[in-house]
DNA sequence: GTAATCCTTGACGTCGGCGTCAAGGCAAGG
DNA sequence: CCTTGCCTTGACGCCGACGTCAAGGATTAC
């Protein structure tokens, strides 16, 4: 098949794969035309591109999968080479959801607090904090 | 004082002093020789920047809370044009980290099930499962 | 033959927030 | 006077993963 078909089988487009190409990932076979040539092992390697680009992978983070599945290998992640980019790329998770959840509760208290603040600002001065100061 | 004091008593560079102003961000008034100047005041403005800046926010995000310092407000978040940044911020933070808390329980399913099969293929053919296969 | 639809390579644009020169002006100490 | 160390503007570089356009060749449909 050619690159179209294969972009739109990927669901990707022809520029990300002549990328791909031009990255050493995904080298293409050319008919006598120079036309791009590629078959069913190639939508698979994409496949697990696409998989792990989703999963937010650097695009190098899944060189060792693609070799993995191009050293004849029944899946991407059946070499250790991957099994270690899977283990990164938990640890990275890991500490930015970390860092996310600190940020998240340090604004989410922000907020509350300036809400309280502008609460107390606006009924015209500051109001009674509790019904005992009326006795 | 001049640019550098400034951005070394922010703990920042003069270059993205020049890339605030420039954004219209934190504009200097001017030394008759041309040299910025800045007082204590766009020192406040601008440790506000640096702090919402460190939380992820973007440029653009920080401008309220700084229009709001400078239109007099004791802080940058009194204002509800910031608290509306705040909302949004929550927001995206809370789906991001939803998102990333997704992906990193499929990596590491992921990674569980190759790391299983990887040793179900190492031992020199499949492994017994269980002791009552002995019997 | 010609229009439509593929394909090719090459090259510049995008986005954010600056980093990093380059060329030159201004002020102060020795 | 000269050096040193600030400062000025301007402009290109960077990163990642392509998008987009340009100019032209190939194939197929009619």
């Amino acid at each position: 098949m050619r690159i179209g078909e294969l972009a739109e089988r990927a669901g990707t487009t022809t520029r990300a794969l002549r990328y791909y190409e031009s990255r050493g990932l995904l080298p293409a076979r050319r008919a006598v035309n120079g036309y791009r040539t590629y078959d069913e092992d190639d939508l698979r390697l994409l496949q697990q591109i696409r998989t792990l680009q989703d999963f937010g992978f650097d695009l190098e983070e899944t060189r060792p999968f693609v070799d993995c599945l191009r050293a004849g290998h029944p899946a991407g992640d059946s070499c250790p080479a991957s099994l270690e980019v899977y283990r990164r790329k938990l640890a990275e998770l890991d500490v930015l959801i970390g860092q996310l959840d600190a940020v998240r509760t340090q604004v989410g208290a922000q907020l509350a607090r300036a809400e309280l603040e502008a609460q107390a600002e606006l009924p015209g001065g500051p109001e009674p904090r509790c019904e005992l100061t009326d006795n």
